[in-house]
DNA sequence: TTCCTTGCAAACGATTTGCATTGGA
DNA sequence: TCCAATGCAAATCGTTTGCAAGGAA
């Protein structure tokens, strides 16, 4: 999805929440754009120089997981991160430094994806749970930390 | 891993570094291993009903994660919460309630193990990443939610 | 005008730490 | 005796919220 394009489908939801779609919304959605994985808010708050106080940036993170054009993501001791959705960003893995902490998106070819799809459905099917999604995310030393 | 055979194993790794196996240590391991997933320091404390104060349950999980006997585990919004290390309780994923938050283990079986590990490499190699761990949680609605 | 949004400071909840005390080897 | 472990209270850190002011429709 091109930048503008993702502007557009972002601006069109949040108007059917009648949130305006403002100038510091649309920062944190350019930052989480052009981030290779996902980001805390005092990340975000760093990247946009002071343009935006930080408790905006909470309130604007949680506007956009409302409208589901942000997700979620745990993995480092008390740090919520987070990155586009995947109807914009497309699906995708992680991988973790388990040194740093970093988190660096994978994309997943098709072939492999209905893999993981299928081994899902049957570990789940195991403890007779259904899924709706799953989180697979490989564990290493980073390039930086080694 | 029978109880006193972990309790032996916990010792021994304790007394390595030159750390005592105490009370307060050795309620937080039992209450870790009569668990069905992954449990935060308040949750301990609930468990162990006011015999060791709060502080302690976190001086006791940082010690025991520094000694490797537990590792932590985030999934659900600025909590962590603690499992026993995968040499005591053997490896296995988890199934994430996305309502409640709930966690609770999976063992998976030895053939179904393989084909996951065989995915880590095959996706990791597309990353030319290392991988040393795995970890994949399965999300869904948990049957207490349904 | 009517709401949504923002900035700031105060409040919160989870976790950590300083310090004086207790307890094991 | 010596050092680790503990209890308590205060401090810290990420995050949320109340409130008054600003801005778009």
């Amino acid at each position: 999805m091109t930048t503008a394009a993702i502007d557009q489908a972002v601006e069109a939801r949040l108007r059917a929440r009648r949130v305006r779609y403002t100038a510091a919304r649309r920062a944190v959605v350019g930052v989480l754009h052009r981030a290779s994985g996902p980001m805390s808010a005092g990340e975000i708050h760093r990247e946009v120089e002071g343009e935006v106080p930080l408790s905006s940036i909470y309130r604007t993170l949680n506007v956009l997981e409302d409208a589901g054009v942000v997700v979620p993501h745990f993995g480092v001791r008390g740090l919520t991160r987070y990155e586009l959705a995947e109807w914009i960003s497309g699906h995708h893995h992680h991988l973790v430094c388990t040194r740093c902490g970093a988190v660096e998106d994978i994309d997943v070819p098709a072939g492999m994806e209905k893999r993981v799809e299928a081994m899902v459905e049957d570990l789940a099917a195991l403890a007779s749970f259904r899924p709706s999604d799953h989180v697979l995310e490989i564990e290493g030393i980073c390039s930086a930390c080694r």
